[in-house]
RNA sequence: GCGCGGGUAGCUCAGUGGUAGAGCAGUUGGCUUUUAACCAAUUGGUCGAGGGUUCGACCCCCUCCCCGCGUACCA
């Protein structure tokens, strides 16, 4: 059907997939600040029509909004009159040259003298009204989404202003953005299992990084003082409403900083971002009928309590228990303990269940067991725990903060530990590196895709990433 | 991997062991300030795939595929 009209813009001499249209303003961008009387060239795609008889108005748009278009065959010609009635279609992209008024009813609006065809659409848009709701069209065709949801189109927008304000907030701060490998001899800086790729040439195994970590201290080794990476990380495990195979992660380190300063910097951040684009630090969760189902309220100061505290907010003795009896404890408790965990690992389930995951406003997490975090540094009074905090709002882990390691005999005994029952390699490049001297350093990383759900109020990760992974459909 | 829910027209969704439905989109006609335009008519289906039960299956049973939620794995 949509084929046929090609067929007949060619007969009519038109171009049926366009070509240059210079532009005055973007649809959206005239629709905001909207002045009368003003000569415009805009282009963007058909939305919707309205047409009687001998005029119609039509709405164009893109990403950056839509406008609506007045257009009479008096006006624009027979011709014209005549393409824009049997071939044009909603979907199709036009380009618009007229005038702009306002409406009997008050709607800002583009007068058209011209309109010029710039390219077919060979298959319907999703319904105007319903928008796609089928997830599995959302995500495997997400320009349906984009272009039939505005709430999508919303915070896709939002998450590249947030991102770009992230670069900018590091920069004026004197951070260097730097990029490191993403294809790693060996996936150190985080126990994950990662994807193993293969380099003919170097007839070679290569590991997708799971993290950027262990380069960026090399750069704090060549003397870089401030740097900071914006990019993917890549861990080959499962799928969940909070876990995609890439993610994209901050990290930053800052030379002869501790990991107190690194919170104060998050803070900051994370605040600044809230006020900018979410109109200021109580942030509002709501569901599709608009009702508020969550509060996070990001009031400075952030509060920063001990690991062991907040344990023993759920029960008071638990420290004082056996490790046997912290493992029944956790049953009584209703945490699921696996069949092989170590009694910190005991220790960890019951706080992610019972702490981390009911603790929705901000709060920094500190003096976490060492067993953890073997790239931090150990506290200076009590060995079994390390200098770091980590930081959890909206029931999930949204960034680790670190003074780092950087004893390189310590580092390898502490990798060492840890590599006993992980896959974990060492990577014996970097402990190289701290041997030539690492500074004191803090650090931080923050998952970037968990801080948009956040901020935007998002229920699941394949709501803030254009792509998430998905099966392949058979046949396709 | 396991458990639960889902897959019906391009989109959003009803539906029943006995001829497969609505709204939007599409098509045709009418209408020069509409905005979920309106009015009239009309096209459109591998009911996720395959097998089974039945006189008859979109519906019941089995297997598989895909999606969602939960769970497991996850510094």
């Amino acid at each position: 059907m949509r084929r046929d009209k090609l067929e007949a813009l060619k007969r009519r001499g038109v171009s049926a997939f366009g070509g240059k249209f210079e532009i005055s303003h973007d649809p959206g961008a005239l629709k905001a600040a909207f002045e009368e009387g003003l000569a415009v060239r805009v282009a963007g795609r058909i939305f919707s029509r309205r047409e009687m008889g001998k005029a119609a108005f039509f709405d164009i748009g893109d990403i950056s909004g839509r406008i609506q278009v007045y257009i009479n065959k008096k006006e624009v010609g027979d011709e014209v009159w005549e393409m824009f009635i049997k071939e044009v279609d909603i979907g199709d992209f036009v380009g618009v040259i007229g005038k702009t008024f306002v409406t009997k009813t008050g709607e800002n609006s583009i007068h058209a003298e011209q309109l010029v065809f710039l390219g077919k659409t060979l298959r319907p848009l999703p319904d105007k009204w319903h928008g796609v709701a089928d997830r599995e069209i959302k995500y495997r065709q997400r320009y349906l989404d984009l272009l039939s949801n505005e709430r999508s189109r919303e915070v896709f927008v939002t998450r590249s202003r947030m991102v770009a304000e992230i670069r900018s907030y590091l920069s004026q701060r004197d951070f260097l953005e730097v990029e490191t490998p993403m294809m790693q001899d060996v996936a150190g800086g985080a126990a994950a299992t990662p994807f193993e790729t293969f380099h003919n040439a170097l007839g070679m195994p290569l590991y997708l990084r799971i993290a950027p970590e262990l380069f960026l201290k090399r750069l704090l080794v060549g003397g870089f003082t401030r740097i900071f990476e914006l990019n993917r990380n890549f861990r080959n495990e499962g799928l969940s409403r909070r876990h995609n195979p890439e993610f994209t992660m901050l990290e930053a380190y800052w030379a002869f900083a501790d990991f107190e300063q690194m919170a104060d910097l998050v803070e900051g951040m994370i605040c600044h971002l809230a006020e900018k684009f979410c109109g200021g630090l109580k942030l509002e969760h709501k569901d599709e009928e608009g009702n508020v189902t969550k509060t996070i309220d990001l009031t400075r100061p952030w509060k920063r309590t001990s690991y062991r505290d907040l344990l023993r907010g759920v029960d008071e003795k638990w420290f004082d228990y056996t490790p046997e009896e912290r493992l029944k404890r956790a049953g009584e408790l209703g945490v699921e303990i696996g069949p092989n965990f170590e009694d910190y690992e005991v220790t960890q389930h019951v706080f992610e269940k019972l702490v981390e995951e009911k603790q929705f406003n901000p709060l920094f997490v500190t003096r976490c067991p060492k067993e953890l975090v073997p790239l931090a540094k150990q506290n200076p009074d009590d060995d079994s725990v390390v200098d770091v905090y980590e930081l959890v709002i909206n029931g999930q882990e949204i960034s680790p903060g670190y003074s780092e390691l950087n004893d390189p005999q310590v580092q390898r005994a502490r990798l060492m530990e840890q590599a006993g029952e992980e896959i974990q390699k060492i990577d014996e490049e970097f402990i190289l590196a701290l041997e030539h001297g690492m500074p004191p350093a803090g650090g931080i990383g923050i998952g970037i895709d968990r801080l948009i759900m956040m901020l935007t109020g998002a229920e699941s990760i394949r709501d803030v990433v254009l792509f998430p992974q998905l099966k392949k459909k058979a046949g396709s």
